[in-house]
RNA sequence: GCCGGAGUGGCGGAAUGGUAGACGCAGGGGACUCAAAAUCCCCCGGCCCUCUGAGGCCGUGAGGGUUCGAUUCCCUCCUCCGGCACCA
């Protein structure tokens, strides 16, 4: 068959499934309900797709396929993830507009996946940059307003010059703009907030019944949240007749406290250097600290640095006067921005004392098999100097202070997050306009819901320069106050596009909805997600925010489950030599991508859906070769020929086997067996290696002049069933010449019979010792005895029993006879 | 540093307590052909042997352990990859 055959007959089988829409599902039907299998949407990005994106589509249509195949009622929809920064960044270099490009690009992918034979039920079809999606973004976000849950508050934020916006924590990793990969520098904003730290324990505690998402997220996630038990203390400061509080895990070494150190930005720095001597040096010092760039003041290795305030602070416990310090190294949004520092048992607060010449106090002696060469103990130990807590191990002693804290009042017990509220303001054009008036008279003033959508004006200027364009497009920004009717500007801000990906696959189940977001009933039938897929990348921003979106639309009564996603995958990534010598992630930057539609147009979509499966463990990350294909395409090719070859020979295609347990229907039965638990499992290369073996039986078979016909029909009708998921056109093609008159999408998957998937006769493998001495082809179900006699019959085997003493015997029914002998 | 994951032929990988290397790539040999391509068949971890065999020994990062038997379970170590990292 030639290229363009095997293209056009492609093309016949694209068109016929989307012409039947064929992964239609009636989602809103009185009592639909079923699998809902998700694939993370795609951002509609200029470049076209290439091979290293299309494993997570191929994969995810291979399950599609098989799920149908076994007659699941299976919801598969895509969308358009179409707000964000490079269509706007596109907009500024060429001039287009990004929702010019953002369509066009939207139509491009959209052709390619119509190339490949992927299948999605395109009646769900979600673009997230239209208005009828995003006011429901408004919509969620004028809720949370009346729920406290979005709040607007000053913070110390991520701000990305670059970018020329501020960022989420999660955004902003390690100082660096997840985006641009700049540096991001810290400024203190007022912007707005969803308080996901409300949800930080059930965030966290959630995690555990998702026990079929991968334990490396899940860990991901546990530390991102970052959970810390421990207890909040009060350090009054009698010369200005306030008090600091700090918080502290360790509160079993109180009495080791040998100072107090506050953050540059604590609300309390001015008030704590007001009267000092050197006031202007310590404030240009705490400004020069709060304008660093963040990957510098949090590296581990910058110096600690830090000034005495001169103010004093008595200790609770003790009433010994302590000094309070600005320390470079406290983070201002972290508990309460404070911390005591214990020089003698934690290595941070053991630098900074050593160079400033700070007391060190042993209060935790160390258990006596520890190493006594180490200066700063921050192990566990017995509480020393610590008056009446003497005696008292640390894990009591930290149950005792807090508690004694509790019943002084002057603190307690106390678990705080290292999570902090997702900061979603963005001071970018291509977002959701977030709903909000500004008003001299009243403030701000949240759009009523009957306004909503605040539509994104079309016409802004994109030069580039001064900012979000949005600030200069006037009728939108004028607009009269929703309360008192006087003039007022709009928020120019819009919002992170995290916060579109967060509910999506929820406006999937019932996108044409135009009076609410989506049907709750709807919700209540197609939620949990069964089986999401996507790239572990989004282990943290994405599946956080979703969870924590979850959360907020059950506490609104929209749904009932709190996890959206009941099991998750993530696929590896395809990796390929570079230029550079180096094996990386599949990347048009890297120059290392392989394109697909010209791979595609040379060898059909079959082909590299087939070779892209094999590469490897879908979990696992999978080096790309270009030779490698060849066997993919020799596979198709026989299958192609061993087909061909039945279909001339006459046989009659519908034909069953005469008698059911031949050697042939055994192989059969096992193949079914094999390729069903694989595809279970997401085994699909493995699954791709039964059926290519299986090929090859049925090509054997066929040629057999003697076999049963009705044999030969139907281990050839079985290979193609079971072929769909993988090679679906070549699979439907042949199913059809083969007189199929109903697509193999419809409940085709064969069934095996367990009796008859094993075989029935085995290979004992017998040992000596543990050790392979023979081979043995018997009955599967032979007997011990009989298993030992014809062993013992065996020269090979016998030669290594004559003249031992039989010390033991070791029999795995059809498997395997092991002899210890002496 | 802490937390995950992984180390198996020339290469991608299979086998999750029971015959290590399924399936495929690359390589070698053969058939077909005037020839080539394609296709089909065979071989393909290393070493050893005057019993060339239904032969022996070694072999799944290294070392130890449990077991009749370990790629698989346990301990120690090495290497690589990923994530987090001044969060008190």
């Amino acid at each position: 068959m030639s290229p363009s055959d095997i293209l056009a007959i492609e093309k016949k089988w694209q068109d016929r499934w989307s012409s039947q829409k064929a992964a239609f599902v009636d989602t809103t039907a009185p009592d639909s309900r079923g699998t809902y299998l998700l694939v993370m949407l795609p951002y509609p990005s200029g470049d076209r797709l290439h091979v290293g994106h299309a494993r997570t589509y191929f994969l995810t249509d291979a399950l599609h396929r098989f799920y149908r195949q076994r007659g699941r009622n299976i919801l598969c929809p895509m969308g358009w993830d179409a707000f964000g920064l490079p269509a706007e960044n596109y907009a500024i270099e060429r001039g287009i507009h990004p929702r010019e490009s953002t369509l066009a690009n939207i139509a491009a992918m959209k052709e390619q996946f119509q190339n490949w034979g992927v299948l999605y039920d395109w009646s769900k079809e979600v673009t997230t940059c239209e208005p009828e999606y995003y006011r429901w973004n408004q919509w969620f976000f004028l809720k949370m307003l009346e729920k406290g849950l979005a709040v607007r508050k000053k913070a110390p934020v991520n701000w990305c010059p670059s970018c020329e916006t501020v960022l989420a924590n999660e955004q902003a990793e390690g100082g660096i703009c997840e985006r641009c990969k700049n540096r991001v520098v810290q400024k203190e904003l007022e912007q707005w907030f969803l308080t996901i730290t409300k949800y930080a324990d059930s965030l966290l505690s959630g995690l555990d019944s998702l026990d079929k998402w991968p334990e490396k997220v899940r860990v991901m996630q546990k530390n991102w949240i970052g959970r810390s038990v421990g207890a909040d203390l009060k350090f009054d400061l009698p010369s200005l007749g306030e008090s600091l509080w700090v918080f502290t895990t360790r509160p079993d070494t109180v009495f080791g406290v040998t100072a107090l150190f506050v953050a540059p930005e604590h609300p309390m720095v001015p008030r704590l250097i007001e009267n000092h001597p050197d006031r202007a040096g310590i404030e240009a010092w705490v400004s020069k600290v709060r304008n660093s760039d963040r990957i510098e003041r949090e590296a581990e290795t910058t110096e600690k640095e830090g000034r005495d305030t001169g103010i004093r602070a008595r200790h609770p416990f003790t009433g010994a006067e302590i000094p309070v310090w600005i320390a470079n190294f406290v983070i201002a949004d972290y508990g309460t921005g404070a911390l005591m520092a214990v020089p003698a048992h934690d290595d941070r607060d053991f630098a900074f004392c050593t160079k400033y010449s700070l007391p060190i106090v042993e209060v935790i002696r160390r258990p006596a098999s520890a190493d006594s060469s180490i200066a700063c103990w921050t192990g566990e130990g017995t509480m020393v100097n610590s008056g009446r807590f003497d005696g008292l191990t640390s894990e009591a002693g930290r149950e005792a202070i807090a508690n004694e804290a509790a019943s002084g009042g002057f603190g307690g017990p106390q678990v705080r997050y290292r999570l902090r509220d997702w900061l979603i303001s963005r001071q970018r054009y291509w977002g959701t306009p977030i709903p909000v008036v500004y008003c001299d008279a009243c403030s701000w003033v949240p759009v009523p819901e009957s306004h909503l959508p605040v539509v994104l004006p079309k016409d802004a200027p994109f030069t580039g320069k001064g900012g979000n364009p949005l600030t200069k497009v006037e009728s939108f920004v004028k607009t009269p106050c929703p309360k008192c009717g006087g003039p007022a500007r709009r928020e120019t801000d819009t919002m992170d596009t995290f916060v579109d990906s967060s509910w999506y696959f929820l406006r999937y189940l019932d996108p044409e909805n135009s009076a609410r977001p989506f049907d709750g009933d709807v919700a209540r039938r197609w939620m949990p997600v069964t089986q999401y897929i996507g790239g572990i990348e989004h282990a943290i921003l994405h599946l956080l925010y979703a969870r924590f979106f979850s959360r907020v639309l059950k506490d609104l009564g929209l749904v009932e489950v709190e996890e959206p996603f009941a099991a998750l995958f993530n696929q590896g990534m395809i990796t390929r030599m570079s230029p550079s010598g180096r094996i990386e992630k599949m990347s048009k930057s890297r120059g290392n991508a392989v394109s697909l539609d010209p791979l595609i147009a040379e060898k059909g979509a079959d082909t590299v859906r087939t070779y892209v499966l094999f590469l490897g463990p879908a979990e696992a990350e999978a080096v790309w070769s270009d030779e490698g294909i060849a066997g993919a395409e020799r596979f198709l090719t026989r299958v192609r020929s061993v087909a061909a070859r039945f279909l001339d020979g006459g046989t009659d295609p519908a034909a069953r086997p005469a008698v059911a347990d031949t050697p042939a229907a055994r192989r059969r039965h096992k193949t079914v067996r094999l390729v069903t638990a694989s595809f279970e499992r997401f085994s699909f290369h493995t699954a791709v290696a039964h059926l290519m073996e299986f090929a090859r039986e049925v090509a054997d078979l066929l040629a057999d002049p003697v076999a049963d016909p009705g044999e030969k029909a139907t281990s050839l009708r079985t290979l193609i069933a079971l072929l769909h998921p993988v090679a679906p056109h070549l699979a439907e093609e042949l199913h059809e010449r083969m007189g199929g008159t109903q697509s193999l999408l419809s409940g085709s998957w064969p069934e095996f019979d367990p009796a008859l998937a094993e075989e029935d006769t085995v290979v004992f493998a017998v040992q000596v010792n543990g050790k392979l001495r023979g081979q043995l082809t018997l009955p599967k179900a032979a007997a011990e005895s009989e298993v030992l006699a014809a062993a013992e019959a065996h020269e090979p085997v016998a030669r290594w029993l004559a003249g031992k003493e039989r010390v033991k015997t070791i029999f795995v029914p059809g498997r395997l006879l092991n002899l210890v002998v002496r």
